[in-house]
DNA sequence: TGGGGTTAT
DNA sequence: ATAACCC
């Protein structure tokens, strides 16, 4: 089924054109209600229209395209023992996200479980989204493998400036609008937003045909609201906000933690102030809560509960860092450690092969074993330049010389001569450069005098995080 | 709770 | 290097 096999009735636009020039609210006219929602929708619109895309169940859904006999069926994908992700057939079912994979085949026995651990396929096709959704606009932020942020605003106004004015009366809304407020075509803003809930259609219409990729869109004033809206109707479907409706909308979570960036700690920290609905934020006193989180942290979360989100759609460009983890109920020796970490290693070197830039930081991470909560530790290091070099290549050379490097930072956070027992080992590459390193600045004599034999073109600024990068 | 990612401190 | 956030 198609793009567009929703979104039946979209409400007639003469008659929404008709009712948005009613006086706003008529029924509660004059009512502080009314006044709050009309300055905190003027303050929304700083006239940016951004969408959030949001694939159904990604890696269920790249599992089903892999192999089509899965279509029809309760699918669950796994990984270690938690069903991480299913299909909307298992959903039916009652099987859950982040479900066990004992509860889950409780709930569902005929539930099928494809693995999911290694995460290749997924990270390819998140890949091919993203730079679908780039041909747009350069301006897509990734959030996780299965999100994105578009920011549509230019794209908006080219297409308003291509529409004779007489034609602008006729725009039309594609796919829901939020609290079904009706459309005010004489509202520029509602205008740009409604030609934004086009482009977004477009967008999954693009994803379907050419990926074979499902999703939801959200379309809205700014990245929280349009996160926000993107899951009101669920699969397959896309909502715009129109900023009258933007109270209604952060309202209808039920608890402060549901706003994205308020996270676990955070919500915690809240709920010891007695804060725990949106309500309760937008009411509670600035000054104490910048006691409690600090002046930024608490001006950006009070903002947050009103909707209020200026944070702009960074393009996120070619990922930062690689890494590859594994998690295990127990490794106890250094053997052990080894063995995995170089599996880790050998995944990594493909990976970054493939990507052609050259990592010049390597990180080794773990957790111990502890009934309590999970906290990570880390050791880094500098790749030594004639490593750098054999990557890309024949990485075969490389190996050696990285798990050396990996099993000294293993042995400086982990003391081999005492018992340990470890759940998690995990390789990371970053600090990803485009070439050998630098050139161009007083500084490159010194710079490249012991480093590379085949440094050319310019472009890539010198930072002087390299030289004094930290040792093991 | 998996196997990833990012940014701020 | 860690801690917080996101999926």
């Amino acid at each position: 089924m198609g793009v567009e096999a929703e979104e039946e009735g979209g409400p007639a636009e003469e008659e929404d054109a008709a009712r948005a020039m009613e006086p706003l609210d008529a029924g509660a006219a004059g009512s502080l209600r009314a006044v709050f929602d009309q300055g905190v929708a003027t303050r929304i619109s700083s006239s940016r229209v951004i969408v959030h895309v949001d694939l159904d169940c990604f890696y269920a859904q790249v599992e089903m395209i892999s192999n089509p006999e899965l279509k029809d069926k309760p699918l669950g994908v796994q990984q270690k023992y938690l069903v991480v992700t299913c299909n909307y057939e298992a959903r039916k079912l009652g099987v859950k996200k982040l479900m066990s994979v004992r509860d889950a085949k409780e709930k569902c026995p005929q539930l099928v479980l494809v693995n999911g651990e290694d995460l290749s396929r997924y990270r390819e096709m998140s890949y091919k989204v993203t730079e679908l959704l780039e041909e747009f606009s350069p301006l897509v932020e990734r959030l996780g493998f299965d999100e994105n942020f578009v920011d549509l605003t230019e794209m908006v106004e080219k297409r308003l400036q291509q529409l004779p004015r007489d034609e602008i009366l006729s725009v039309t809304v594609s796919g829901h609008v939020y609290n079904n407020q009706a459309v005010n075509l004489h509202n520029v803003t509602h205008v740009r937003l409604a030609v934004g809930s086009q482009i977004a259609a477009e967008m999954r219409e693009a994803m379907y045909s050419q990926l074979e990729l499902t999703g939801c869109a959200g379309v809205a004033p700014n990245k929280l609201l349009a996160k926000l809206v993107s899951g009101v109707f669920k699969p397959n479907q896309q909502t715009v906000l129109l900023p009258e409706s933007c109270q209604d909308l952060i309202h209808s979570l039920n608890h402060i933690k549901e706003i994205p960036g308020i996270g676990y700690k955070t919500a915690k920290r809240l709920e010891v102030l007695g804060i725990n609905c949106v309500l309760d934020l937008q009411t509670f006193s600035i000054k104490t809560l910048e006691k409690e989180l600090g002046i930024s942290a608490a001006q950006r979360i009070q903002k947050l509960s009103f909707g209020e989100d200026s944070s702009p759609v960074t393009p996120s460009g070619p990922p930062q860092s690689f890494s590859e983890e594994d998690t295990f109920k127990k490794c106890s020796s250094e053997a052990e450690a080894k063995t995995k970490i170089e599996e880790l290693l050998s995944s990594l070197l493909n990976r970054v092969c493939h990507d052609g830039r050259k990592p010049h930081t390597i990180r080794l991470v773990i957790r111990r074993y502890s009934p309590k909560h999970c906290h990570r530790e880390s050791r880094q290091c500098p790749i030594p330049s004639h490593v750098i070099q054999k990557l890309g290549t024949e990485n075969y050379d490389a190996v050696t010389p990285l798990v050396d490097i990996l099993m000294k930072l293993f042995r400086n956070m982990v003391n081999v001569k005492l018992p340990f027992h470890l759940t998690l080992l995990s390789v990371c590459f970053c600090n990803l450069k485009a070439l050998s390193t630098a050139k161009k600045g007083p500084m490159d004599f010194y710079l490249t005098s012991s480093l590379s034999t085949t440094a050319h073109s310019g472009k890539r600024s010198f930072k002087a995080k390299d030289t004094h990068n930290d040792d093991v």
